[in-house]
DNA sequence: CGTAGACCCTGGAAGC
DNA sequence: TGCTTCCAGGGTCTAC
């Protein structure tokens, strides 16, 4: 489940890896993932150097001398930095080959894309033009609730179900509450939950969680699910047990202390 | 426009 | 043991 701090990881190490080096080649894995990367995005890259890679909400650009290739992980992609030449695994949707390295884009549910156009997305959480006046005049009116709003990435780019549910713990607040009736305070207490979770995130490379879901494309996995208090957990950093609202929120899990959020 | 829910996918876990 | 069912959740699409 990568989010803006697993894919800010990846960024970096590819940033490392292959900044300055030339594109050699490619090949779209049979099957690739479920939304083909269009042809007409890839041809163009051979002979082109990589001359930038940034991060927008959980989409990686890569920069191609003018050229952009955009790259999501969807749920389950990994990307894995290889020798080139190597042989494709069962999952491998996308390889770019970079002279002896290459990028490779492995992917078992197939959710991920290469070459896709940016939806509308929300400011960065890490963003000083996101504060808690921004948040709350994105939440006036709306009366969906709020853990809907955290993962609408129109609203706030990069957050997925690991950092909203952590945030909202954080901020002691209920992941149905409605959107348009958080208190300023709340919002405020939001917003700097979101900004504090996603910078510690960052800071500690990511969340690895026992299914070893992310590794960064050299291998690592992050150490930021040490300081999860209450993602995958039965009892909240808090001490409490935690409870899962049903039904569901946005089709996802909702983990949140009954005692401590309200 | 806002909201909710179905759908895309498949490895692994759980149930029988 | 081997089969079936359910679940995980990124994003997108449709119905209301």
């Amino acid at each position: 489940m990568p989010e803006l701090p697993e894919v800010e990881t990846v960024r970096r190490a590819l940033e490392s890896a292959l900044l300055g080096r030339v594109l050699t080649a490619y090949r779209v894995g049979k099957p690739t993932f479920y939304r083909r990367p269009p042809e007409r995005v890839l041809k163009v890259l051979p002979g082109r150097a990589l001359d930038g890679v940034r991060r927008r909400g959980k989409y990686l650009l890569l920069d191609f001398a003018g050229e952009e290739l955009s790259l999501h992980l969807g749920m389950s992609g990994r990307i894995v930095i290889v020798p080139d030449g190597g042989p494709d695994g069962p999952h491998t949707r996308l390889t770019l080959s970079f002279g002896e390295r290459a990028l490779r884009f492995e992917d078992a549910r197939r959710f991920g894309r290469a070459g896709c156009r940016l939806p509308p997305l929300g400011p960065e959480p890490l963003d000083p033009a996101f504060d808690a006046d921004a948040l709350a005049a994105a939440l006036r009116g709306r009366a969906a609730p709020i853990k809907a709003l955290l993962l609408d990435q129109r609203v706030v780019a990069g957050i997925g179900n690991i950092y909203a549910t952590e945030a909202l713990f954080r901020a002691g607040i209920r992941p149905r509450r409605a959107s348009g009736r958080l208190r300023r305070e709340e919002v405020a207490r939001l917003c700097a939950a979101i900004k504090e979770v996603i910078a510690q995130a960052v800071e500690l490379r990511g969340s690895t969680l026992e299914d070893e879901s992310f590794l960064d494309p050299e291998g690592r996995p992050g150490l930021a699910q040490k300081m999860l208090r209450a993602y995958g957990r039965e009892t909240g950093a808090c001490g409490h047990p935690l409870k899962d609202a049903r039904p569901r929120i946005g089709g996802r899990t909702s983990l949140y202390c009954p005692l401590c959020q309200c």
